[in-house]
DNA sequence: ACCTATGATGGGTACTCACCCACTAATTTC
DNA sequence: GAAATTAGTGGGTGAGTACCCATCATAGGT
């Protein structure tokens, strides 16, 4: 019998396999416990993008979170229907939208974080606070490199 | 104007989210890089595991990188195709069929690794060589956590 | 020899995801 | 006030992915 796990030495020598890979199930482990609740990582990051910096008009949020204004809209569609955020005209501007995050939505936004949490903490088990802490340094600096050069 | 890079911090805060975007665009890149060749990442995966481990029964290549056999045959097509790989009835049984690296492949493998190689280094591009050897390390225990633990 | 199990293959399906277009309402520009 | 621009919305599309099933050839068990 052949060990599924065994991935070609070649492969996990390469740190961005590594990355791709752990991202991904890391990734794939918190959409399906959000999916029991039917929703998708990006409802998390749009409460994370209201609750961190306020109030959005629609088309900020979508330029923020490089998401399309088309999808945006359904996103907050879910979210509103559910009470998470209110979405009202603003009346200086009546082709606006403007969202706030409700307190069911950051309630809401609690309960997703504790889930993100606890994926992070299965995740990073086998280190050490001091490794999670270098690792999550390591990762920063690629992070803003990468979305900086863009 | 918003700017469009400016992640939430409540996100960009968790280390599973910046595992989860850089494994993302790495692998994107990558990804990228072999679709001009006509190629995706399973046929570097694959060719990675024959130089590895050397020739497989089809359904162990299966098996071992986890894809569902029906499509591994298309990937072994493809490979096939072009000559990077050989495909042999095994004589004792005949049912399986014996997939084996051409020189060929072992070429094309050496240029896909290069690619790899350098979005590797576009990636970690702000890293030290002791922070990439850092990184290297944790990932690679959390990786072997991850796969471990199934 | 018969029956069951296995390897390879072809074909098709379901699902996600990003993207794009058309349309309406409202605002700005000239 | 007519024309061009912008915000939001609905609808649809295409790529990519992971499955799943049916089939055929071959082996192995009894």
């Amino acid at each position: 019998m052949i060990d599924p796990q065994a991935s070609p030495p070649s492969l996990t020598a390469l740190t961005t396999y590594l990355l791709s890979r752990t991202g991904k199930t890391a990734r794939s482990r918190l959409a399906a416990r959000f999916a029991e609740r039917r929703l998708r990582l990006w409802h998390h990051a749009v409460l994370a993008a209201l609750s961190d910096f306020g109030p959005h008009a629609q088309r900020e949020l979508a330029v923020r979170l490089a998401v399309d204004p088309s999808d945006m809209a359904k996103i907050l569609d879910e979210l509103a229907e559910d009470g998470r955020v209110d979405r009202v005209r603003d009346s200086a501007d009546r082709r606006r939208v403007t969202v706030t995050l409700t307190d069911a939505g950051r309630a809401l936004l609690a309960e997703l974080d504790a889930e993100a949490a606890a994926v992070q903490e299965a995740v990073l088990e086998p280190l050490t606070a001091q490794e999670r802490a270098q690792l999550n340094a390591l990762l920063s600096k690629v992070f803003t490199h990468l979305t900086g050069e863009a």
